[in-house]
This record gives C-alpha cells, sequence and structure tokens, in this order.
DNA sequence: ATGTCAGTAGTGTACTGA
C-alpha cells in the first residue's frame, strides 16, 4: 500500500504535474493540500481520467484538501477539524479507506509571529492534539498526513539559525509537535532515515531547489496500530524540478499489508 | 532585507498569502 502527501500550492494551476505525477508513481492513496480552488473547480474528470477516485473540501482561493484513492470504497468521515465552529478554513478532511483512517491536513503556516497567525497556528495545534488523543483510542489504523508546516529539527532545515523566528520552527511549534509524537505517534519519514537530510520544501526564492536549501515540513504520523508496518518511503525530489511545479515535492510510504 | 509564485478582481496590475 503506497500513501502519498503532496502541497500542490493551486490544483488547477498544477494539474499537469500533479497528472504526470500520479502516472509515475502510481500511489495508492494521495493526500493533496492548497487546492486554492472552490468546491466546484476540483479538476475531477482529469483525475478520474488517471483512475483515482476523490473526496475534497475546497475554498476559494487558499487552503482546501483533497484525498484521492484508486479504490473507490472510500467513505468521508469529517471535512473539518473539531474545537471551533467558526474557523471556516478548509485545512482538514478524514476518510476512511482500505480500512485505514486517513487525516489529511494543512496546519497553518503561523508566519508573521508573532502576531494573530501565529495566534491561529498555535490554536489549530491544540485543537489537533485533542483529536489525534481520541483518534489513538480507535482499534482502527491512523495516519496523520499532511503539510504540517512544522521543521522538526535541526536536521530537517539548510540553515537552522535563520529559521529560529519563523512560525514553522518557533520552539512553541516545535514543542506542539514534540507533544504530539509523545501521545504515540511515528513520525514515518524520520524513523526510515534516522541521521539523513530528507527534504519535503524548496522555496521559490533565490534558488532554493538548485541549492537544496530546503525543509522538511510534510509529515507521516503513524498509530502505535500501524508503526510495524512501514516498509519504505522517501520524496519524490525531481518533480520539484519539473516546470511549473509546486514550491513541494510529492512524498510517500509504503506500508505491508495489516493482519 | 531580499526574493518568486498563485489566485483575485477585472482587463491593468497591485493586493494577499505563502
Amino acid at each position: 500500500m503506497k500513501i502519498a502527501t503532496y502541497n500542490v500550492n493551486g490544483i488547477n494551476g498544477r494539474l499537469p504535474v500533479l497528472l504526470r505525477w500520479l502516472a509515475m508513481a502510481q500511489p495508492d492513496i494521495v493526500c493533496l493540500q492548497e487546492l486554492k480552488a472552490p468546491q466546484e473547480k476540483f479538476p475531477l474528470e482529469a483525475i478520474e481520467e488517471v483512475g483515482y477516485h476523490a473526496i475534497w473540501h475546497g475554498q476559494k482561493s487558499w487552503n482546501g484538501i483533497a484525498v484521492l484513492s484508486k479504490d473507490q470504497d472510500m467513505r468521508q468521515i469529517s471535512n473539518v477539524l473539531a474545537g471551533d465552529q467558526d474557523d471556516g478554513q478548509s485545512r482538514y478532511l478524514e476518510v476512511l479507506v482500505h480500512g485505514l483512517l486517513i487525516c489529511c491536513l494543512y496546519l497553518p503556516n503561523g508566519n508573521p509571529a508573532p502576531g494573530p497567525k501565529f495566534d491561529y497556528k498555535l490554536q489549530w495545534f491544540k485543537r489537533l492534539q485533542q483529536h489525534a488523543a481520541m483518534l489513538l483510542e480507535k482499534k482502527l489504523p491512523v495516519l496523520l498526513i499532511g503539510d504540517f508546516n512544522v521543521i522538526p529539527s535541526d536536521l530537517d532545515v539548510y540553515k537552522p539559525e535563520r529559521w529560529l523566528d519563523d512560525a514553522l520552527f518557533r520552539p512553541e511549534t516545535r514543542r506542539a509537535f514534540e507533544k504530539l509524537l509523545d501521545q504515540g505517534w511515528t513520525d514515518a519519514i524520520r524513523t526510515l532515515y534516522p541521521n539523513e537530510k530528507i527534504y519535503t520544501f524548496w522555496d521559490y526564492f533565490r534558488n532554493a531547489y538548485g541549492r537544496d536549501a530546503g525543509l522538511r515540513i510534510d509529515h507521516f504520523l503513524l498509530s502505535p496500530t500501524i508503526k510495524d508496518r512501514l516498509s519504505t518511503g522517501g520524496v519524490d525530489g525531481h518533480v520539484r524540478g519539473w516546470e511549473k511545479t509546486s514550491d513541494h515535492a510529492p512524498v510517500w510510504i509504503e506500508l505491508n499489508d495489516g493482519p
């Protein structure tokens, strides 16, 4: 079972790149973030043509997430993160597929920090922690997947000292991520590559990709019931070098079959 | 401090968010 996550940064502008990568990578399940399209502008036909079914939650201009699956048997559990009924931003989508609870998320960026956007990020994080703790009580295998906008450690950023005040790397953000891991979640990519530099994002500025000035901010967190099924994973970094590409690269893991 | 994209309003190009 191959599961991927990809912040596309505009699904319609990125459609040729997305379709090309899907055809090549052939993931079974895909979490997408930053659709930047309203619900009715999701390119369902093009995605179905290459063999995927989709559930999505769009939003005009910003945010928006989707789960794609080769298997039609897919059920939406929720398209909002519990804890704030006034949160109108499309950042969370929970789908049941292949016996897995797939939680696709796009955590707020939070810059500039400090400020209201950073406060919103920390509040969103708190809601995620509460919901994640509840999910761990379930019998199902659960995966928290997506663009967390969190640089977990010095190893995950090309020049840590330059990012100390950034919302993606501030102590509050890293602590919130650690608190999540302390609940019992496993950071799949870091587990597969304990000491290696693995980036998933390269800024559009200053030839960041060419200089490999990247960040690791797209993550897979596995519940204890599923972590022993993790077999391989990686980043399709070359996709970041394509024409009209996103600033993120697709990231993927493979799970062995369940018992 | 800088820099580059995508989407929006709305037909020029400046804005916002990342």
